[in-house]
DNA sequence: TGGCTGACTTTCG
DNA sequence: ACGAAAGCCAGCC
């Protein structure tokens, strides 16, 4: 267990931009692994602990904050990307189609 | 060591 | 458009 995976989830999850979302698939398809989308939210449950990782800027396909309520209570996530500009309504991000941040095709 | 779990995604009904 | 089920793999008892 090298955490390798992980590790690497934790840089691109720290390469998105201010204002930008990404979802899990997005990660695991940048990293060569689209059936392993489970473990990026995994990385990310771990990553929870890391300030440096900005965790509320990932969510699903969809655009539902999946992981809100795994969030702290005093820092939601809703919260922290409505303060990026973001605009959620019914745990979902509006206009996810215009803040969503692809890696494999921003980043290359 | 073995088995359950999960912050997902896709597909069929 | 909505609901339910399967697939996938690494970490954690």
């Amino acid at each position: 267990m090298d955490g390798n995976f992980f590790h690497d989830v934790y840089e691109v999850v720290r390469l998105i931009p201010f204002g930008r979302v990404t979802s899990y698939g997005a990660i695991s398809r940048y990293l060569g692994a689209k059936n392993k989308a489970r473990m990026v939210g995994w990385a990310m449950n771990s990553a929870h602990s890391l300030s440096d990782i900005p965790a509320h800027r990932v969510v699903n396909q969809q655009g539902i904050l999946s992981g809100k309520d795994h969030f702290d209570p005093d820092s939601s996530m809703q919260s922290r990307l409505e303060a990026e500009g973001i605009i959620i309504q019914n745990n979902k991000i509006r206009h996810f189609k215009k803040v969503f941040w692809d890696p494999s095709s921003e980043l290359l």
